[in-house]
DNA sequence: AATTAAATTTGTAATCATTACAAAAACATT
DNA sequence: AATGTTTTTGTAATGATTACAAATTTAATT
């Protein structure tokens, strides 16, 4: 996605799309890597000359406050960002600690009969080894 | 459950039964609170003297890792924990903080079709506001 | 372009949950 | 009781996040 294309985007959902902020969201939505502020950081502070972590973090905090990012609590020591925020599975594998994406439709979430309840958040995570990490190990 | 009960099952599940692991197991299954850390060792401080917050943290590591108990990360800067290692859902209120099970059949939950992975864990999390916590905002 | 006010970013210090670690205590075995 | 092993404890260290005030950037106005 271009630039304006995301400073659009920030825009529609009452952000100002400055530039620290584009570029962020632009790398969220590149990479879709699941990061976390240590990850974006350090992969920004190439690009960005004199970023800090403490933007990062208030940047990604508006974002999630705005809508147009996830914090996934998958394990208690790290939170991760996602820019798509659309119902979605995430899977952690324990070896390589990678999170990916798997497709749910939201409908085939089972009803949780909670009445009365306001649901504004789902989220269903699994946790194991992933393909790729089974396969080394047998190798 | 009777402390013998417990004693028995921690036994079961290779945990030698000492008195502090069957308390914290006590509590746990009693309460059914999902409580955090300091949640239990506020509550148990009266009952045992002496006990070490550390104490806490090392016995339900154990629980955790021999499987009697479930670690959830709901939010970010909190673990909590939970005996009743059956599927099932969990809500958290933002107003009360709270968290309530809601019961769901394993087969319910949606296929993640993620071919040769190795699930072992499987979280259902919802966020919102408890009926309790809307029936006061509305009154 | 200079002025100004508001919003954002930065760097450092503070906070909070968790872990590391070594000494003390409890436990089991001889 | 003596010995060796396991568990608990208390304190210090770690690591992620937040608080906060000063510096910088931004946008609007002269
Ligand atoms: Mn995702
Ligand atoms: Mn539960
Ligand atoms: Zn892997
Ligand atoms: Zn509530």
């Amino acid at each position: 996605m271009e630039q304006q294309q995301i400073a659009a985007y920030l825009l529609k959902n009452g952000i100002r799309p400055l530039q620290k902020r584009v570029k962020i969201m632009s790398y969220l939505v590149s990479k879709r890597n699941h990061p976390t502020v240590d990850m974006i950081y350090n992969d920004l502070i190439h690009e960005i000359s004199g970023l800090s972590k403490t933007t990062i973090y208030n940047v990604l905090n508006l974002f999630v406050e705005s809508g147009v990012a996830l914090a996934l609590n998958i394990e208690g020591n790290e939170i991760r960002y996602d820019a798509d925020t659309s119902v979605h599975g995430h899977f952690k594998c324990k070896v390589c600690s990678g999170v990916i994406d798997f497709r749910i439709k939201p409908e085939d979430l089972p009803n949780p009969g909670l009445q009365g309840f306001r649901i504004d958040e789902e989220h269903y995570y699994l946790k194991g080894v992933c393909a790729f990490c089974i396969s080394k190990i047998e190798a």
